[in-house]
DNA sequence: GCAATATCCGACTGGTTCAGTCCGCGTTTA
DNA sequence: TAAACGCGGACTGAACCAGTCGGATATTGC
């Protein structure tokens, strides 16, 4: 449970690569997914929803293929897997759901609700520059989850 | 995605039930269940594994039923998830996984264990005790959750 | 213009997981 | 002894995920 999809997997992977080859103008869904090892064709309708989110620029034709709309650093994980998965709460009954209003049960929910910001923050405060300095140089997100574990 | 299953919140759901009724000696599934209208038959399911998991004690008989093993302040919410659902890692593929090995490609994976551990240790902090205040008097949840987003 | 290379998009399938149910067994107490 | 209760395996239907197929459209190079 609590696990991120493989297309989010994925979409993460392809934005990751495609900023460590900001040279090239543009790489298609086959390169990407070669380098990977990923379906080609899964790998595509990822893109294409990215590039529908607005997180991709998207040139068809021969020599097309996706490129990032924005900085690396400006790209947040959480816009990814949102554009990917959609919107994500940990609690099962959105607000609004008919289930819960019947049984006046779920007192739980606030305090869920809390824990659902929470990671939702911390992943927006990674970007997909973060992801490809994998080593340790005190990227935004290690020094945050370090303060993160001093508070709690 | 991201969303915990029903029975991790049944299973929350019945713990604070029961750490709000420390009076009694025990309560039968049957008894939370019509509680909070959940499928009593599914609950008890539920309840089983916490006990296994050594978060409740059960007795049977009439008038058995459950209670906490411990203090509500020292079961966690993380430990429930846990006992419920299982280990989860927001990586798609755990260490030791063979799809991963083969093809070089996870570099991905190290950011997100990391936040991994993050989305952990906050759920670890959060108590069965912080689910029965759903009255914002600063419980360690809510102060833990503003100093994350300060630091963020 | 034509062919190759791309993105784009809907439909489909096999597999897995989740929610919930059924049923029989052991245990305790009145 | 019978009722109330926990225990635990097996099963079903529904939903979702991963991946594939097929075709339409756009762009480029020759």
């Amino acid at each position: 449970m609590l696990k991120l999809t493989k297309k989010a997997d994925y979409g993460l992977m392809a934005l990751k690569y495609l900023a460590e080859h900001p040279e090239t103008a543009a790489l298609s869904a086959k390169d990407i997914a070669d380098a990977y090892g990923i379906p080609a064709q899964l790998l595509a309708k990822i893109l294409q929803q990215l590039t529908k989110a607005g997180l991709l620029r998207s040139h068809a034709g021969m020599n097309g293929g996706y490129a990032l709309s924005r900085e690396a650093r400006e790209i947040s994980a959480y816009e990814v897997i949102h554009a990917i998965d959609g919107p994500f709460f940990i609690t099962s009954c959105t607000k609004g759901s008919k289930s819960c209003e019947l049984t006046p049960s779920c007192t739980i929910k606030e305090p869920l609700a809390r824990v659902n910001e929470t990671i939702a923050g911390v992943l927006k405060s990674i970007s997909i520059q973060d992801l490809t300095e994998q080593e340790h140089p005190a990227g935004h997100a290690q020094e945050a989850s370090r303060l993160i574990f001093l508070t709690l």
